[in-house]
RNA sequence: GACCCGUUCGUCUAACGGUUAGGACUCCAGAUUUUCAUUCUGGCAAUAGGGGUUCGAUUCCCCUACGGGUUGCCA
């Protein structure tokens, strides 16, 4: 077989949707596993419905996947242009062998295409062996490839491009599937070697409806917004209608393209679930040091007008371990960057239902003052204590002292919490706290 | 309507025609963590229905139901 050539044919009438992402994504990975060249063509021929900013979302959204392409914007290559909007001529010179053949008749100032009129079948990497009949005309009426305005419709243009392309393997969504035969006829009539076809199943909303524009998750441009890394998201995505056929499921792009295949893509439609992207977002954060992991939720943390100088760094490693999204940062660790805390009413309640509270947090910041030096041991052991000398168990002034220095029920180690509050504010807080359990 | 594809726990999925139908997410219960999270253990939960073929069917065939797709001078 020649070299593997595949494409991502977008066009951008709308913002890059995880579906296209997902089509875009097993092509890349065809294409790298099996060391071949992954195009990006732009199909702009409905100029009222493109927008410049599509285009940017399409590029913008692949780059941020870490799909890279090796022809088409911004990168050449030898079978340009990769906008249909520019290749007109190719269109023109094709469309002239079919009518040199007398394949295509006018319709009111339209150009059809004249099918054969016999079964067609295709040979789908995914869905195997299919047939569709196009005998009878009513069924399969001929089909417009030139518009009255002298532009080329959709079937005809894809065509001319995958064949000038030199593209092999055409993965795309399965919405796609029946137009296959005719692609095929066009092939024929232009007397060229059709690629091979693999159709995937579309992906669906949680309620098996078809996943479209506007709907929840759709738009790969949110996904970073929400503090996903395009890694959890690969990986998702990867998943969703393709299986490892083994019981792994944290993979690495460079995993994928080593393990994936057209047969082990599934054919029923899958379902999108929030949850386990969400947690495999949360696998991929695990994966980052404690550095790399304080510097991916930097842009979140200034957005929500925190400082990131100073202790910084130190102080977002405390929850690396605690979020699945990086939009979740901010809210995480606010109470150690600012002195503004907001208390979370359920986890203060909780704490008024523990009558010895009180006296305990109390104590308890009489002890730190007195502390002889201030660490993350001595203080956290501090609290042990306290607690005996009371009486009561450690675990009870637990929960209390996390309350009163974060505000929050969920956080950071008490321990890190207390190194990196310090002394002062530490037995500041658990004073002032102390004041609101009244 | 016609044509095409599909149907395993709620969801994503695994299972040469022979498995107690496996894993993961979610949820619940324990363990660990003197706290939270992580982690670990256990639990709930599925072959759409009906016919065949076969010694034996999640797996092969047919019918029905349901879901999705296509049926444009959109892509």
């Amino acid at each position: 077989m020649s070299a593997v050539r595949t494409r991502f044919a977008p066009s951008p009438t709308g913002y890059l949707h995880v579906g296209g992402a997902r089509t875009a994504l097993f092509n890349y990975l065809f294409a790298r596993k099996h060391g071949g060249t992954f195009v990006l063509r732009v199909e702009d021929t409905d100029a009222a419905r493109n927008t410049q900013e599509a285009r940017d979302a399409i590029f913008s959204g692949m780059e941020w996947l870490g799909l890279d392409w090796d022809e088409g914007e911004g990168k050449g290559g030898d079978f340009g242009p990769y906008n249909q909007s520019e290749r007109k001529e190719n269109y023109d010179r094709w469309f002239e062998v079919l009518r040199e053949k007398g394949r295509v008749y006018e319709d009111d100032g339209a150009w059809r295409f004249r099918f054969e009129r016999k079964p067609i079948t295709m040979h789908d990497l995914v869905c195997g062996e299919v047939t569709i009949d196009y005998t009878d005309e009513s069924n399969t009426p001929d089909m417009v490839i030139r518009r009255s305005d002298g532009s080329y419709v959709f079937h005809f243009v894809n065509v001319v491009d995958d064949l000038e392309m030199q593209i092999t393997h055409v993965i795309r969504g399965e919405d796609h599937l029946m137009n296959t035969p005719k692609h095929l006829q066009l092939f024929e009539a232009l007397e060229a070697q059709p690629p091979l076809y693999g159709h995937i199943p579309l992906i669906l909303n949680p309620n098996g409806s078809k996943m479209s524009k506007r709907d929840v998750g759709a738009a790969v441009g949110d996904y970073p917004r929400q503090g996903y890394l395009s890694a959890g998201v690969v990986n998702f995505l990867a998943l969703l209608g393709w299986s490892p056929k083994s019981d792994e499921e944290i993979f690495t792009i460079e995993d994928l393209i080593s393990r994936f295949s057209l047969e082990a893509v599934n054919r029923a439609p899958a379902r999108f679930d929030a949850e386990k992207c969400a947690w495999l977002n949360q696998q991929h954060l695990l994966k980052l040091t404690p550095e790399a992991f304080a510097e991916a939720a930097k842009p979140f943390v200034e957005a929500a007008g925190l400082p990131v100088d100073g202790d910084y760094p130190a102080v977002a490693a405390t929850v690396r371990e605690k979020v699945r999204l990086l939009a979740e940062v901010p809210d995480a660790i606010s109470f150690l960057l600012s002195d503004e805390l907001s208390y979370d009413a359920e986890a203060v309640e909780k704490v008024k239902g523990n009558a010895a509270a009180k006296g305990l947090l109390t104590a308890l910041a009489d002890d730190f003052s007195a502390l002889p030096e201030w660490s993350l041991d001595t203080a956290k052991n501090q609290i042990g204590e306290t607690a005996k000398a009371a009486g009561a168990k450690p675990g009870q002034l637990m929960f209390p002292v996390r309350v009163a220095l974060s505000g929050k029920a969920h956080g950071p180690d008490l321990g890190d919490i207390l190194a990196l509050l310090g002394r002062e504010k530490s037995a500041e807080r658990l004073r002032s706290f102390v004041g609101k359990l009244d």
